[in-house]
RNA sequence: GCCCCUGUCGUCUAGCCCGGCCUAGGACAUCGCCCUUUCAAGGCGGCAACACGGGUUCGAAUCCCGUCGGGGGCGCCA
């Protein structure tokens, strides 16, 4: 019997424990889960699995929630929005889990085991260890409910465990992997409440999923061998299946499980570096999918659109940097100014570009500079470092490539002229740029890269950035407004660099 | 060790279910050219893959078997 019939209205869930900061393996499932309801017109369901004591812990609820919130998922049902198959925490579920564990053990399907763990543990690495399967012995198996309660009254601690068939195969429909088929010979019994009181994952993940009437079970690969437990459990209930689905894991560029080691892997971390959510998920949707028209750069209703989970890619995918940032310029790109400036003005704050407060000239000025320095930057982190070709000036801190740029007979004469024929200025502008380097084509016979290659690294200090007729004005208006950091204009930069490379004037004697 | 999943360019993938339209398509990366007063962006082009071995078939990336590789699981973690 399997849940979703074509009538019944198609309900989801993300599931993670509140044990760490977001992953982006998790953020993927999270993201495909929400695509499928939203557009099945479903309902997408966010449970918090805090049955760990030990490692669960509030405020990585709160990181989760915002982590979810900012990727631009949000959920029907949940832990701070309500529902009507509340709560939505397993902490607050405990009674409910009490409850049916209660009904298996009365009914016979399951029973209290009383093995204590290091024996366990001790019989699980002898099974490794002669190469067999390690699953649970079924010892307690057959101790009779009455007698297990007496040895509970006398203080004995024990765990509860499902009784699993000893021959008969379990075999369901995944979405993404077709049919799948488990052998219960080598299934142990599972512990489905622990000798704290605490509910096993396989259990409470089966109650609250058949509670809540998730019809689509959407996760990753890592809980496909779950599956079969999970499902004689239903069975047990008599509940009727839902539909899984097996993502694929995500993996770093040596094809082991993405790390720390690989580079930013939370959601966190790429909202820190200044990754634009919609980038973020976008690249997501592409491990393990791919869109059918080729249009690759989509927004959230898009994908939304073109979404299709049985077109999932059944290998895991390796992680790479490189698309995702692609996708971020191409996302940045469609930005509209003013959410430019929002976006980046945090950046520049925090390298003390910009003060606190932001008058309306500086803010104008900003925002043009933004947009221009913007194109083929990977992330608004690397902002900063762009707009040190405006605020920073250090002639005395040239780049080997500047300082060849600058190194030949035709650079020097060109850089001779220009510091001449601006010795006597008070006044620069790109027309005034523009007439004098005019004059010294005309003079000199230098042209084109010759000429205003030198040119750029004399006004720069570095061999490449902005063309010099947008450079000009943007520097000469920036050297007349207020920053934390003043800005060096023209004239200056071309006394400055002449003082300290040692270019005298032309016609003058050395 | 056992079980399950998986294997198309360096990477993400299309094609596979329903063999011929595949000379295997697209994107990222990379290389080259064009544009440009440099870089970037943009435009154009190049390099580059059906893991291997057997079948089945007139014909196989597509179907079957085996080998090898990769991943996951085998918890009183989730």
């Amino acid at each position: 019997m399997i849940r979703s019939d074509s009538t019944e209205k198609i309900r989801v869930r993300f599931a993670p424990s509140p044990t760490g900061f977001i992953h982006v393996g998790n953020a993927r499932t999270a993201l495909f889960n929400w695509l499928l309801a939203r557009q099945k017109g479903g309902v997408f369901v966010l449970r918090v699995e805090d049955t760990d004591i030990e490692r669960s812990k509030p405020e990585y609820e709160k990181n989760l929630i915002e982590d979810l919130r900012w990727l631009g998922l949000d959920w029907d049902e949940g832990p701070d929005v309500g529902g009507e198959f509340g709560p939505y925490r397993q902490s607050e579920r405990l009674e409910l889990y009490h409850q049916y564990a209660r009904q298996l053990l009365e009914n016979g399907q399951a029973y209290y085991c009383f093995c204590p763990q290091e024996e366990l543990e001790r019989q699980r690495e002898e099974a490794l260890a002669q190469g067999r399967s390690p699953a649970y012995s079924g010892r307690c198996r057959n101790i009779p409910l009455e007698k297990a309660r007496r040895r509970l009254e006398s203080g004995e601690q024990a765990a509860i465990r499902l009784k699993v068939p000893e021959e008969g195969l379990v075999r369901f429909n995944d979405l993404v992997r077709g049919e799948v088929e488990f052998d219960l010979k080598l299934i142990g019994d599972p512990i489905i409440v622990r000798s704290n009181g605490m509910p096993a994952y396989n259990f409470s993940v089966v109650i609250d999923d058949a509670l809540m009437h998730i019809t689509h079970v959407v996760r990753g690969e890592d809980h496909i061998s779950n599956t079969p437990r999970q499902i004689l459990l239903y069975q047990a209930f008599n509940w009727p299946l839902p539909v899984f689905a097996h993502l694929s894991m995500v993996m770093g560029k040596d094809n082991t499980r993405l790390s720390k080691r690989h580079g930013a892997t939370s959601i966190d971390q790429f909202r820190r570096e200044g990754v634009l959510p919609q980038a973020l998920c976008n690249y997501l949707a592409f491990l393990g999918w791919s869109p059918p028209e080729g249009k690759e750069v989509l927004t959230l209703e898009e994908l939304v659109s073109l979404f299709d989970l049985s077109h999932v890619n059944r290998a895991a995918a390796i992680f790479d940097y490189d698309k995702l940032y692609w996708l971020n310029r191409q996302h940045i790109k469609l930005l509209p100014p003013s959410k430019k400036l929002e976006l980046a003005l945090p950046y520049l704050k925090e390298a003390g570009l910009v003060g606190a407060t932001l008058g309306p000239a500086e803010e104008e000025w900003l925002s043009r500079v933004v947009e221009l320095l913007l194109e083929g930057v990977d992330k608004f982190s690397d902002l900063p470092q762009k707009f040190s070709l405006i605020f920073d000036f250090q002639p005395e801190a040239l780049a080997e490539e500047a300082r060849e740029i600058i190194s030949s007979d035709s650079a020097r004469k060109v850089l001779q002229a220009l510091v001449q024929k601006t010795s006597d200025l008070s006044d620069f502008n790109y027309e005034v740029f523009a007439r004098l380097t005019g004059e010294i084509k005309k003079e000199t016979g230098i042209k084109g890269k010759e000429l205003y290659h030198p040119l750029r690294v004399m006004l720069t200090a570095r061999a490449s950035g902005l063309e010099l007729d947008k450079f000009i004005p943007l520097v000469e208006e920036g050297a007349r407004l207020n920053f934390p950091r003043p800005i060096k204009n023209c004239l200056q930069r071309i006394r400055e660099f002449a003082c300290v490379l040692g270019i005298e004037p032309a016609g003058k004697p050395a």
